[in-house]
DNA sequence: ACATTATCTTAATGTTACTTTAATCTAAAA
DNA sequence: TTTTAGATTAAAGTAACATTAAGATAATGT
């Protein structure tokens, strides 16, 4: 499963301490890893090396993470490399701007290894792959983030209840196909639970309340959909 | 209605009870049953024997579900099996993540034998039906994408009723053949339900209205076709 | 443990879009 | 010409979804 040729990762941060507890628990795993101190010296190593990932601190002196990050996909690169922003807790904001700027993932300090290494891996599988993160992207302005349970529509934060936040991840699974009720019901109440026929309307009218009526589409018929526009 | 061949279903679980318990249902039921106990040996098993279903367990040790659908996927069959992801309630963000790596559909633990079976059947139902890939390509400039219910014309989007995006599915699904006024009523409105005699000139006409009258071409005394030209 | 709030579900009613009917018109074949 | 099969149209019928409010349930805070 693992490759043979070890991958690069490239870590970008201003405290040398963190950078180097980074590096010593990455470079445990076999990866061969890199550090900059600041964004400027990051872009200058990314051009070099071609890692094939890059960990960017947001809070950073010169050049910060999201800066840099959007540098680095304005790259000519042979190919570009994961990008995965590092930010404390206190600086959610910087996660959707760092998505938007084009990052893959990102991560919370403090920066526990094992989930670290975890992270990692999964990002080097998903993007091999070509797949999906935690956090999703639309062209409609609206991202979505599972691990908080929340949505965010033109970067404003909207907190979901359960059941709207499963129905838009489904529907936002895959722009374009049209849900119909069993599938819905199915997916989201679960095969043994019964609801009657209206459950699915109002929870659909509840998110487009929130999220804007051109999002969801109805086919009368057949089902619902989420407009990709 | 049930093809002579019996169809093969892989199932891939770490649990051998649970493998044996679905194993032994789903046998009963005249299918080919082959198993795997992790995803990595369901993978090389997918490879050999390319089976028509594949059940997948999420939590497994070596590679999960989610990983192994990805992959599944991601291989040159001549055809793609059809993907179902097992889990248990509480792990209900896999099922999501599951259709996005591609499945068709999941199953929740506990399974219930019977309610597995029909599952079974409506879910190679469903996608022999809608095979032959979800979106059809004609000569006319006109392509369908049942996944989205919708149909276009030269690159233009045409969002259809059910009805006429039915009949327009029928007359393409053999582009040439003539289709007379009984084959159409009871493929499209079932041999219960008695429509009068010009409901269906009518839909054809809505149908002509928008997608252009010389796709589809009477055949007086006879029935309709779409025109292949 | 209680009160409070938020979320989920139901049910009744309103609305719209799709479906069907039926009456009339047109064109091709006998 | 007469007959037959289909085209056309508008209006009536119906199924499917939207909306609302209110009751049930679950989550949260005190």
């Amino acid at each position: 499963m693992k490759s043979i040729i070890s991958k690069s990762i490239l870590i970008v941060d201003d405290d040398k301490d963190i950078l180097e507890f980074l590096s010593y628990n990455i470079r445990q795993e076999g990866y061969k890893v890199f550090t900059a101190l600041n964004g400027e010296e990051g872009l200058s190593l990314v051009k070099k090396i071609e890692p094939s990932m890059v960990l960017l601190d947001v809070m950073m002196p010169v050049m910060d993470g999201i800066e840099s990050c959007r540098e680095i996909r304005l790259m000519p690169l042979s190919e570009q490399p994961i990008i995965a922003i590092l930010s404390s807790r206190s600086e959610e904001y910087s996660q959707i701007a760092g998505l938007e700027a084009g990052a893959d993932d990102y991560i919370t300090k403090p920066i526990k290894p094992l989930l670290l290494l975890k992270k990692i891996e999964s990002l080097f599988r998903r993007i091999e792959h070509g797949k999906s993160s935690a956090i999703k992207v639309s062209k409609n302005g609206i991202n979505i983030d599972r691990e908080r349970y929340k949505a965010s529509k033109d970067g404003m934060d909207i907190y979901l209840p359960k059941k709207e936040f499963e129905l838009l991840d489904l529907l936002m699974s895959k722009p374009g196909k049209v849900f119909n009720r069993d599938q819905i019901m199915s997916l989201i109440w679960g095969d043994d639970t019964i609801v009657g026929e209206r459950t699915v309307d109002v929870h659909i009218r509840k998110l487009r309340e929130k999220i804007g009526d051109n999002c969801v589409r109805t086919i009368k018929g057949v089902g619902y959909t989420f407009n990709d526009l």
